[in-house]
DNA sequence: TCTGGGGTCCTGCGGCTG
DNA sequence: TCTGCAGCCGCAGGACCC
């Protein structure tokens, strides 16, 4: 094994080959070595992951599967097993910790290690990211790509440059002329609005933005982006590696399978998301202040509304009630025809520390205590064990669903 | 080509308050 | 009592990331 320059190199990027796909894969042998796309099956879903050998024919993630499906007739398309997914991230995460406790997960398959302790007793950052890679390999059957650097950003651009099934070190103090000749795009953060915006100002190049004067940046893209982005282009980047990162919001939203304009449907709808949000505060022991509604047009066209309660709350009821106050408020209300909603929770705090306050009349106590036992229920026999009677729909002891606009993506039972 | 779902962060505006 | 100002907060929208 050559010797790699990798003193200095403290952070590690390790970001999981196509991950969803590679799962599937895993544990369908017969599959192996074709092209696999994973997504929804409804007419409105994107591709979550595709293998290698379906990238060939130029299907990426997030793009419609309708597209897919063109660019590559061949692919077998499996819809996704989240719950199988979330197990093996797991497992790869708690390889990651058994290096060291510094590890930041950014997703499912993608974290940050921070290495600097681990060196004197597991060797060279190098030498940590290859056994990374092996004990991956061995314990899960699928392959990850390691980028190693002075930075997180950094880090996370080599491993992107490596993939699949490779690692790469970007040595200290060799960044800048790493990273020069590069597209804009290779900065995180400049999506495709922003490349446009640097494209007007002649800027296509990292080097490019290295060398423009940040008055300039500043001008078109305001000041915290103009430090961020002309900090990342010489190759700076701050932000430690933190292991423990609290949510900001909790959410759930839907895109319906033909457009919506009824607004006893969309209520309903946000009776679901409401439930699912109130359900994801109430796992993590958590209350909110704030409850946002996303309201998407069929001209793709997008509206939020929010509103701030008196107290912090995880209730159905009350979220439910606001949800739908601010979706008669915003002027929509049977008026537009809507291809998704969205219902979140924002201004988030730890439950314990909420104040009840009860008006006269209210049934606080009692509409925690009934949650508290769907959620034990829910937690044993599924999410749908117990609903509200609006959330039954018609016809559904007979077997066939009049919901029309709420099938989706091959999933409509696994709400 | 026709765009999911879960998030974070930033900006700008208006209202309130001292 | 009125006005101007600064700072904070709530709200809405946009861009971005995985």
């Amino acid at each position: 094994m050559r010797p790699v320059a990798d003193s200095g190199c403290h952070i590690l990027h390790v970001d999981m080959d196509a991950f969803y796909a590679s799962v599937e894969v895993r544990d369908r042998p017969d599959l192996a070595g074709r092209p696999v796309i994973v997504g929804g099956l409804s007419g409105r879903s994107v591709v979550l992951s595709a293998t290698y050998q379906a990238r060939a024919f130029g299907v990426r993630s997030a793009m419609p599967m309708s597209r897919a499906r063109r660019l590559c007739p061949q692919a077998t398309i499996i819809p996704p097993r989240h719950a199988a997914y979330g197990a093996v991230s797991r497992e790869v995460m708690a390889i990651f910790r058994a290096v060291t406790p510094f590890v930041e997960p950014i997703s499912l398959d993608e974290a940050f290690l921070d290495v600097s302790g681990a060196i004197r007793l597991l060797g060279s950052p190098a030498t940590i990211g290859r056994r990374i890679r092996a004990q991956v390999a061995e314990q899960q059957q699928i392959t990850c790509s390691v980028g190693i650097a002075e930075n997180k950003f950094l880090a996370k651009l080599a491993s992107v440059r490596c993939k699949p099934d490779g690692l790469l070190v970007i040595p200290a103090g060799t960044a800048v002329e790493f990273l020069r000749p590069l597209p804009v795009s290779a900065l995180w953060g400049v999506g495709e609005k922003t490349r446009q915006t640097l494209a007007r100002l002649g800027l296509r190049t990292v080097g490019d933005i290295a060398a423009a004067p940040l008055g300039v940046l500043e001008r078109d893209l305001g000041k915290a982006a103009a430090a961020h982005l002309h900090a990342l282009a010489d190759g700076r980047d701050a932000r430690p590696v933190e292991s423990s990162v609290r949510e900001k919001s909790v959410g759930a939203e839907q895109t319906f399978e033909v457009d919506i304009s009824d607004a006893a449907t969309v209520r309903r709808e946000l009776l679901r998301l409401s439930r699912r949000t109130t359900r994801a505060l109430r796992s993590g022991s958590l209350a909110a202040r704030t409850i946002t509604i996303k309201l998407r047009k069929s001209d793709f066209t997008t509206i939020t509304r929010s509103r701030t309660l008196p107290a912090a709350t995880s209730e159905t009821q009350q979220i439910y009630a606001t949800a739908c106050a601010l979706y008669a408020a915003s002027g929509l209300s049977g008026q537009a025809r809507l291809r998704l909603v969205g219902v979140r929770a924002v201004g988030l705090v730890p439950a314990a520390t909420t104040a009840t306050q009860l008006t006269l009349g209210e049934r606080g106590a009692a509409w925690r205590d009934a949650e508290s036992a769907l959620d034990r229920i829910s937690g044993r026999f599924g999410p749908d064990a117990v609903r509200p009677a609006a959330l039954i729909e018609t016809g559904e002891a007979g077997g066939n669903s009049a919901d029309v606009g709420r099938r989706r993506h091959g999933q409509a039972s696994q709400d």
